[in-house]
DNA sequence: CGGTAAATAAATCAAGCGATTGAATTAAGT
DNA sequence: ACTTAATTCAATCGCTTGATTTATTTACCG
């Protein structure tokens, strides 16, 4: 079916795979996954063909998995390098600059507006393609370096609570940043926040979430559905 | 077309609503919203008439209200009374409670499985009721309470940085509730955790979140896109 | 210049959709 | 028992979808 052909030829196909993972991120993000048909994402893109997407992507889910790993790795080269400049003797705040920062950096560079952050929410909400998205990040070796970091400066954390602040942690970035992107497109008025501005508070978020102490739950009482008033 | 007739048919009409109710946020929560037809939900409701949903409800847009509307007022009351509890010397981390416990004390009492809080992040996420539950959240008199508690103890702050903090807490207990629920359905195993845990936890990271310093963010810099490595 | 394969276009298919319609069923009031 | 209204059922309309197949265009390479 495929695959950027033997010659030059690969320029056309190149630019009509660009231009359809431009036209899926957007409707994806504007209407959510299930609401956008391959026929829309092919219109959108330029090519009066209905049958582009099925042409250059194959299924549906193809077309999202190349559509979020068009970011992926950038983000994760970002996060590389973070990581790198930290290097040994990094504090927690440091390490969870490293994890915010590539986010917001790599949006500021897509220019405004951009669909990147709401895209990636609606995959992510979208129960078909959740787990394509979790798995495909955890493979990447920039975060799995920002995790170990972040993970010694916590050892004194019970794990399943380390584990499940990481979790919102995560949700803390993908969601903020989805709102202030959104808020980037819909502004009528001049922007009063930078990227920089939002990962600010990200940091200072994910770091108070990170540092706050831990009530120890009680060993469970008779019901715990039900109290007294 | 309809409103619960003026004798005790009203009852055969009531337990069809309910039934439809109770399908309709199963299906939501497990397919997303825009992957579920009123025909699926017709039929996943036991109504072999597939023009259940449009007789009883109306549009799409009325059963998603419809169903939305179901909890809302049950977890606002659990808020007023929470509100009432803690009274006038409270600190933040009571008013935070209050933002929290009716959340997974309304969940509790559902049992398991439930799909309310999965549901309601389906609802949240889709661009076309995005807003339509934001709008009929903030006008329950329970939440306005714990808010204006809430911004009592956290006086000191900018109040952007309040507005987005809160908004980072809403986000935190949404989608913290909706994947615990999930976590409680999946189970094979026995479930490690109550909700009662899962409010302490979130209630350790609100607090964290909202007691966290401030970072001052520079005036801007020329460049807020890019950085020389 | 002509051969060749990639890329685009156009046409087709069964399936499912929302919405609406009118007929059959149910049960209450009298 | 019979009227009457609420509810359920069954059938229908025009439209869009994903997927596939067949033609047509495009441009590189010898």
């Amino acid at each position: 079916m495929v695959s950027a052909a033997r010659s030059g030829a690969g320029d056309r196909s190149a630019a009509t795979r660009a231009a359809i993972l431009a036209a899926a991120e957007r409707l994806y993000a504007e209407q959510g996954l299930a609401a956008v048909s391959n026929r829309s994402v092919s219109e959108a893109a330029g090519q009066g063909n209905i049958a582009a997407v099925h042409y250059h992507f194959g299924t549906r889910l193809d077309l999202v998995r190349a559509v979020m790993a068009r970011h992926g790795e950038a983000v994760d080269l970002l996060r590389a390098r973070h990581a790198a400049e930290v290097a040994e003797g990094a504090g927690l705040r440091e390490w969870v600059r490293c994890l915010v920062r590539p986010v917001t950096e790599h949006l500021a560079g897509l220019g405004t507006p951009s669909w990147q952050a709401r895209c990636t929410v609606q995959v992510l909400t979208d129960p078909l393609t959740r787990n394509l998205v979790t798995e495909e990040a955890l493979a990447r070796p920039g975060l799995a370096t920002v995790i170990r970091g972040l993970e010694q400066r916590l050892s004194g954390l019970d794990p399943g609570v380390r584990r499940r602040r990481g979790g919102m942690a995560r949700n803390l970035i993908t969601h903020t940043c989805a709102e202030r992107e959104r808020d980037l497109a819909d502004a009528t008025a001049l922007p009063s926040q930078t990227w920089s501005d939002t990962a600010d508070e990200l940091e200072d978020a994910i770091y108070g979430l990170f540092t706050a102490p831990v009530t120890q739950p009680l060993p469970h009482p008779p019901s715990p559905t039900e109290e007294a008033p």
